[in-house]
DNA sequence: CACTCAAACTAACAAGTGTTAGTTTGAGGC
DNA sequence: GCCTCAAACTAACACTTGTTAGTTTGAGTG
């Protein structure tokens, strides 16, 4: 037993990247079936539903955020420190599911079930973000803006990573996460 | 002849609306239909089918950008200032069409007859972006580093906005734009 | 009053939707 | 050689999809 990869799991990575180019709605259960090789039937011997492939793919991802993030809060770096690591966070998790990262960021609403839970997970991910942000405001290592504005500028680039990430293998991925990191932090004026 | 509004941009801001919650594959004619206060079939006399309320918002959305691009680009502004004219520019056209915005972000692969053209747009404008920043890093304007890094960093944020400028009704829009141009130029390094 | 016309309607269509039930296939272990 | 079982299949379901054809309504105009 080396890499034991179950018949659920092709599915899902199947379907992760059909719902990146077309999102989830526009993709049939068809569709998928084609892309693996089979009839659409044959898929439910595997999964329970469309929602449930949907699921398996989002909520994963974005408990891993909530426990990257938990990680970087509790830890004692300061708060430029945090930001790099936050970065650090988004670009690891990215380079390893660029597909499951458009669904994450445009087919949650989706989820019906889970999309209270995930709504909950984002709205605390953001909340830690904007403390760490006016905890370095306090604290006179960041200029004094709206700390918000800070936020959602920096996650909107970092969410964003996934469209072109695939783009950058030539990249090195340190380098690309020291480059954002001084693009994000230090600003581009010379 | 006042405020001439046809039934059929009724329809189309109605449908924008819809796109952005649930994403264009998502919302039916019957959905539209309802919000609308009529029945599916009354929608075909005043448009000619969903693909086309589709190309309505989103073609206009795109022309607005390079036109306003193409102007950036010919004025003979410093890099710094440029920049800050683009940030203004989709401040000013993301204010006007917060649900539009959406579906220019996630719904351009639904466009079929146009997608070409669409793709040829949004090519042409990330180039002349960063070679708007490019001259800025040869004249000493913008510090050394990936250009390309600093255009998505950048365009990441300023095609997020439609996210939360709905939210931020409170803030006055020149303090926005002024807050924007300061992070994303100078950062938040003390 | 008769006429026009935008804008709604009802009814229906062919195709596509997610999903279920029951069946077949074929490799591996006893 | 038989049994098991994962994993495919066929056939069908109830419903939804975008769209068309033809009809009705009702306000405004001559």
């Amino acid at each position: 037993m080396v890499t034991e990869v179950t018949r659920r799991e092709e599915i899902i990575v199947t379907a992760t990247k059909l719902f990146k180019e077309k999102g989830y709605s526009a993709v049939t259960m068809r569709d998928l079936a084609t892309a693996m090789g089979m009839k659409a039937a044959s898929l439910y011997n595997h999964i329970n539903s469309k929602q449930d492939i949907l699921k398996a793919i989002i909520i994963s991802l974005a408990e891993e955020f909530t426990q990257g993030m938990d990680l970087i809060k509790k830890s004692k770096h300061s708060t430029i420190e945090k930001l790099k690591l936050i970065v650090e966070l988004h670009v690891h998790i990215t380079t390893n599911n660029t597909y499951g990262m458009a669904s994450l960021n445009n087919d949650w609403m989706h989820l019906e079930d889970q999309l209270e839970y995930y709504l909950q997970l984002r709205k605390k991910y953001e909340q830690d973000f904007v403390d760490i942000i006016k905890t370095g405001i306090s604290s006179s290592e960041i200029i004094e803006t709206n700390a918000e504005v800070v936020m959602f500028s920096i996650l909107s680039t970092l969410r964003s990573l996934y469209l072109w990430i695939p783009k950058k293998e030539e990249i090195n991925l340190k380098e690309l996460t020291q480059n954002l990191s001084d693009v994000l932090i230090y600003g581009i004026n010379k």
